[in-house]
DNA sequence: CAAAAATAAACGAACGTTCTTTTATTTAAA
DNA sequence: TTTAAATAAAAGAACGTTCGTTTATTTTTG
């Protein structure tokens, strides 16, 4: 019996990463990809039942690896503004150490194929709902919909990674580059929005 | 000679934006648009240059369109809070209303191609440069740079739009709809972060 | 040796685009 | 008013290429 090279698997799946970052979900040929990692096209059928399967795995080995990135130092018993705080520079860090990563997360989140993707994540979901419900209880954060929290708490931050990333702000702005004091001055806004 | 048929390119356009939302970039091909629209492959290299073209031309379409709705009833020389009202009430009725072209958009956005893509927008920018800046000279909006304003003033918004769409909120929370009260409840927050 | 990994070569299908021809419409001479 | 030249739109078939995937075979290793 020969054992799997998991540097083979490994190899594609990076190769992958990268060829969709540069030119999109429409730049992903196996030829071609199995040719970027050193591999032949049909090696990736053995750790990968076809192309779509392969582009899941991904998103959901990225997805993993993102929330774990994002539970650092995090606990859901934490006061609201330090949970809070601890949660921005997790996910600061993360995007700016790892922006490749970052990039073909939103690609795929805005993508058709996202939609194929089974849902997982309930330790992070279970965690961060807590986090919440502990916050309202202890009136560190005002009462709304766990929706309504998120879109407040976090969409700026991204938003401001989106800006960071593109190498430019508003659009004729100029470049923009996301520093530490930006990200405190962001978040005291957020933070004074969502305390009661 | 023989006059354009703006229906062709009409279909071809429309049917373009379909199939994208539909089935991503990837599912795009010019053989399957064509059938689509009703018409021959080579038609539609009579409206658009190539393939690029066409998707970078009903972005730029896209664009115009979304940014007029956004500017409508607006004035530069509102007051804040109520140009900030109304710009999030345009903006959400656009997205309920053209859930599909706001899709399309978002995918554009996220993808490589967005790079080829030359930002045009002044008569917009200009208008929302002027708006934040009266505001702040006013008084009515904390200081801050432009990309910090815009993260906080409408990234909460499009989250929340990006849950509805997706028909559901946090991932395992079940369904979420987006109604008025829900937009009035954030933008409110939005507000209190904003105003001095 | 047995069994799975790995490959090279090959498969038909589909790709984006172009070539050639036909059709529709305008222009202007008869 | 008729008719024919001129022109660009439109179509259909075809181009060579590349696509995702599989098959047949060889290589590696437990």
């Amino acid at each position: 019996m020969r054992l799997r090279d998991e540097n083979k698997r490994f190899a594609i799946r990076e190769k992958a990463l990268e060829m969709i970052v540069k030119d999109g979900f429409d730049g992903l040929s196996m030829h071609k990809l199995a040719k970027a990692a050193g591999v032949s096209p049909a090696t990736i059928y053995i750790y990968f039942k076809d192309r779509e399967d392969l582009i899941l795995q991904l998103y959901f080995e990225e997805s993993i690896r993102m929330s774990d990135a994002t539970l650092k130092n995090f606990d859901p018993e934490m006061h609201f503004e330090e949970g809070l705080r601890v949660q921005w520079l997790n996910r600061a860090a993360y995007c700016l150490q790892h922006p490749q990563r970052m990039y073909f997360m939103e690609q795929m989140r805005h993508s058709p194929l996202h939609d194929k993707f089974r849902e997982f994540g309930t330790p992070f979901v279970v965690a961060m709902k807590t986090f919440v419900s502990n916050a309202i209880r202890r009136k560190e954060l005002v009462p709304l919909p766990v929706e309504v929290y998120w879109s407040i708490a976090f969409a700026p931050l991204y938003q401001l990674v989106k800006f960071h990333m593109g190498g430019k702000g508003m659009p004729g702005t100029g470049n923009f580059e996301l520093s530490e004091p930006l990200i405190d001055q962001t978040l005291e806004l957020v933070l004074k929005a969502l305390k009661p």
